[in-house]
RNA sequence: GCGGGCGUCGCCAAGUGGUUAAGGCAGCGGCUUGUGGCGCCGCUAUUCGGGGGUUCGAAUCCCCUCGCUCGCCCCA
C-alpha cells in the first residue's frame, strides 16, 4: 500500500479509544490527589547515559530496545523507555530531595524497539508513581495499595498481585553465587537460553518460560531462603501489612524484575485476560538508583502500569459486566441538544443559539448539513441527544423556536428564540 | 533477532482458476421539497496490500516484497 501510515508499533488513538483513556486518567488523577501525590512531567528525550546507568547496561531494554540517535549536536539521545530514571534525574537536577521526601506521579508515552504483539507496542503509555525518600515497609504497602485500589475502582476483574523480595545487594550477590553453583551442577538440564544466562544474568533464569527449566528450578534454592535476617523481617512486615489491608497476594520467589535497579520489595499485578504479556502493573523498591545517578543515598519505591494493557483488561471487564464500573468508563457521551436547522437565515440564527447555549455550559451538536429536516432528525436521534431544537424558516420569521424531546414521548414546545433563560430552564 | 497465522470497499465479510467481485454495517440520495427512531428503493471496489511470473483466462496457483497479527525473547 502506498498510502502513508503510522510507523510499526506506533498506534493511533481514535476518538472512541481516547474517550476511554481520558476516563481512566481522570480516575487515576483522583486517586493520586487523595494520596497526596503531585504530577511531574519530564521530557521524552534524554541523554542516553541516563538510561544506560539507571536501568543497567546489561539489560535487554538498554542493550537492544532503545530508540537512540545522535542529534545535530552529536549528543547521543534516547527516547525514554521507562519513566523512573527521568523522574529521579529531574528530582536531582532541581534539588527536590533536599526538600524532603517526594511523592510523584507521571503519565505518558514510552518507547521500546520490540516486535509488537498483544499488549506490546513500540510506543506505549504508562501511568507511574515514584516515592522518593521513603524506606519503611509501610511505604511499600501504601504504594502497592494505591495501585490495587485504583485498579479495583476502575472495575478491573481477575487481577493477581504477585510479590517477592529481591533482598539487599548483598543478599542478591550471595544468592547469585549459590544459584549459579547449584545450576552449574545441572547444566545439562537447562535449556540453551538459560545456559547462556548462567554467565550473563543468572537471576533471570528464574522466570524462564521453559517448562523443563521451571521444573528444575522447583528444586533450586530460592532467594527468599537466602535473605539475611533483616531483609526477611522486612519482607514479613510487608506481607503482614498487606494482609491487614485485606489485599490478597501470592508470594512468587521467581519474580525477578528486568531492570537492574530493583531490590527488596518487587511486585507485579497480572491479569488472566492478557495473553503472553500479562503484567498490567509492575514495580518495586529501588534504594540504590538515586545514588547510582549521582544523588545522595535515598530509598525509593514506585510502579508503572501499562495503559494499553489496562484498557485491554477494562474492555474485557466491561463486556463481562455491562452495568459495572468498567462499562460506565467505556460508555460514550451524547450532546444535550441537537440543533436541527435549515435555510440561510435560520442557519445563522442556529449558530448564534448554539454558541449561546455552549457558553451556558450545554453540550450542543449543531447540524451543519443543510439537509432535509428528516435527515437531520435521523442524525439527531442517533446522536443520543435528549432534545432537538428546531430552527427553520418559520422559526426565524416568527421568532419562536421548537424544542422537541427525542428519547422519550413528549410534546414539542415553542419558546422565544431569543429567551435563553427559558430554554435553559426546560433543558433542566 | 527467530518462528506461526493473515492481507477482498471506512468496518465486518462471501468468493479457493472462467461470477457483471455476493451480502451486512456505516455513509450519501430518495419515498417523506419542515419533523427522527421502523420500512422500502437507489448510489458507493474496472478491482482483490504491492511487484513479478504461470495460464487462452488469476482475488483464487508460484516467487519476491510490504504490512498486520500471535508467540519466543523482554517488559508495563
Amino acid at each position: 500500500m502506498s498510502q502513508l501510515q503510522s510507523l510499526r508499533g506506533m498506534v493511533d488513538l481514535l476518538p472512541e479509544q481516547t474517550r476511554r483513556w481520558q476516563a481512566v486518567e481522570t480516575v487515576a488523577r483522583e486517586h493520586f490527589r487523595r494520596s497526596g501525590l503531585a504530577e511531574i512531567r519530564t521530557p521524552l528525550l534524554e541523554v542516553t547515559e541516563l538510561f544506560a546507568r539507571g536501568i543497567g547496561e546489561g539489560t535487554d531494554v538498554v542493550g537492544k530496545e532503545m530508540y537512540t540517535f545522535l542529534d545535530r549536536g552529536e549528543r547521543s539521545c534516547t527516547l525514554r523507555p521507562e519513566g523512573t530514571a527521568s523522574v529521579v534525574r529531574a528530582a536531582l537536577q532541581h534539588g527536590l530531595l533536599s526538600q524532603g521526601s517526594q511523592k510523584l506521579w507521571y503519565a505518558g508515552p514510552m518507547f521500546r524497539y520490540e516486535r509488537p504483539q498483544a499488549g506490546r507496542q513500540r510506543q506505549f503509555h504508562q501511568i507511574g508513581v515514584e516515592c522518593l525518600g521513603v524506606s519503611s515497609a509501610r511505604s511499600d504497602v501504601e504504594v502497592i495499595a494505591l495501585a490495587w485500589d485504583l485498579l479495583a475502582d476502575l472495575g478491573v476483574q481477575g487481577l493477581e498481585l504477585q510479590l517477592n523480595s529481591l533482598g539487599s545487594r548483598e543478599d542478591r550477590q550471595r544468592y547469585r553465587l549459590e544459584l549459579v553453583s547449584w545450576l552449574e551442577q545441572r547444566v545439562d538440564r537447562l535449556d540453551a537460553e538459560s545456559q547462556k544466562r548462567l554467565s550473563t544474568n543468572p537471576l533471570r533464569i528464574l522466570d524462564s518460560k521453559n517448562t523443563q527449566t521451571q521444573a528444575l528450578l522447583g528444586e533450586a534454592p530460592t532467594l527468599l531462603e537466602t535473605l539475611c535476617e533483616e531483609s526477611a523481617a522486612r519482607f514479613s512486615e510487608v506481607q503482614a501489612l498487606l494482609s491487614q489491608l485485606a489485599i490478597p497476594f501470592t508470594c512468587n520467589p521467581r519474580l525477578v524484575r528486568g531492570l537492574d535497579y530493583y531490590g527488596h520489595t518487587a511486585f507485579e499485578i497480572t491479569s488472566e485476560h492478557l495473553g503472553a504479556q500479562a503484567t498490567v502493573c509492575g514495580g518495586g523498591r529501588y534504594d540504590e538508583l538515586i545514588q547510582e545517578l549521582g544523588g545522595p543515598a535515598t530509598p525509593a519505591i514506585g510502579w508503572a502500569l501499562g495503559m494499553e494493557r489496562l484498557l485491554l483488561v477494562l474492555e474485557v471487564a466491561a463486556s463481562a459486566d455491562p452495568s459495572g464500573a468498567a462499562a460506565r468508563l467505556t460508555a460514550g457521551s451524547s450532546p444535550t441538544v441537537y440543533v436541527v436547522n435549515r435555510g440561510a437565515p435560520a442557519e445563522a440564527a442556529a449558530l448564534q443559539l448554539a454558541r449561546a447555549l455552549r457558553a451556558a455550559g450545554v453540550a450542543v451538536e449543531l447540524d451543519g448539513s443543510s439537509a432535509a429536516f428528516g435527515k437531520q432528525f435521523k442524525r439527531a436521534d442517533r446522536s443520543g441527544a435528549p432534545w432537538a431544537v428546531v430552527v427553520g424558516e418559520d422559526e426565524v420569521n416568527s421568532g419562536i423556536l421548537r424544542l422537541k424531546p427525542l428519547q422519550r414521548e413528549g410534546e414539542e414546545q415553542r419558546l422565544p428564540l431569543l429567551d435563553l433563560t427559558a430554554l435553559l430552564q426546560r433543558l433542566g
